[in-house]
DNA sequence: GATATACTTTACTCTATAGTAATGTGATCT
DNA sequence: AGATCACATTACTATAGAGTAAAGTATATC
């Protein structure tokens, strides 16, 4: 068990974090944010690389963007996105790790009790 | 831009990913774990601090243990739940740093444009 | 100025789930 | 056994949002 510094949430608080947090549970979304860890992008790249249909992509594009999870800027016709913030690569690597851990787990109890 | 090694993600670890965020995505669920940052709590307990209703905090508790994030001890009538894992500190740590961060900012933003 | 391009928004259907009340379940006590 | 307690589940309503198709908007090109 760590020592955790608790801190004390205000009822806004905990929507604010429910609210980072949904932005980060569609698998869509996530597709979306992964593909931009390379660095900015425009939307019909990330149609492509996604597989999405451009209306869905550009919709959950603006959700990430309400969030803060990622920025926008406009060039001629295109729409570049970037991720905003350097918390988000952090984020990604923790759950990463976490669901990296738990698949090898699974994994490791599927073998062992087949 | 911190050096981020960016690992193959399958459909299916998305998919994951996006049910672990999901988890963690309603303000109810939040302040359920909160609550168990100080240690193995039972319902009844919850009940109270969250100010929930009982059984809306079990169908949540529910929810979290069948994502993982805490674990159940039954014993007599009561049940008692934990934090499952570690990296829950960890991530809760970090996403509350990151909405600090973010209301800081805003209450910045706020006073000087006033 | 008409047309094409890149993206956004709207309108729609369908599914998931939050909250609540009522009921069910299993352990404990008398 | 019957009552009670702690919790879980079910049934219901209401709302959010995911995916899709169609229409809208703004910029560039001819």
């Amino acid at each position: 068990m760590p020592e955790f510094k608790k801190r004390d949430l205000s009822d806004e608080a905990f929507e604010m974090l429910g609210e980072q947090f949904k932005a980060f549970s569609e698998p869509m979304r996530l597709k979306l944010v992964y593909s931009l860890m390379d660095g900015e992008k425009s939307v019909s790249e990330l149609v492509e690389e996604t597989g999405g249909l451009q209306a869905n992509v550009s919709k959950h594009l603006r959700m990430l963007l309400e969030a803060k999870v990622v920025e926008r800027r406009k060039q001629g016709l295109n729409s570049f996105y970037a991720i905003a913030d350097e918390s988000v690569f952090k984020l990604c690597d923790l759950m990463c790790n976490s669901v990296e851990d738990r698949l090898t787990a699974d994994l490791k109890s599927f073998s062992s009790s087949a």
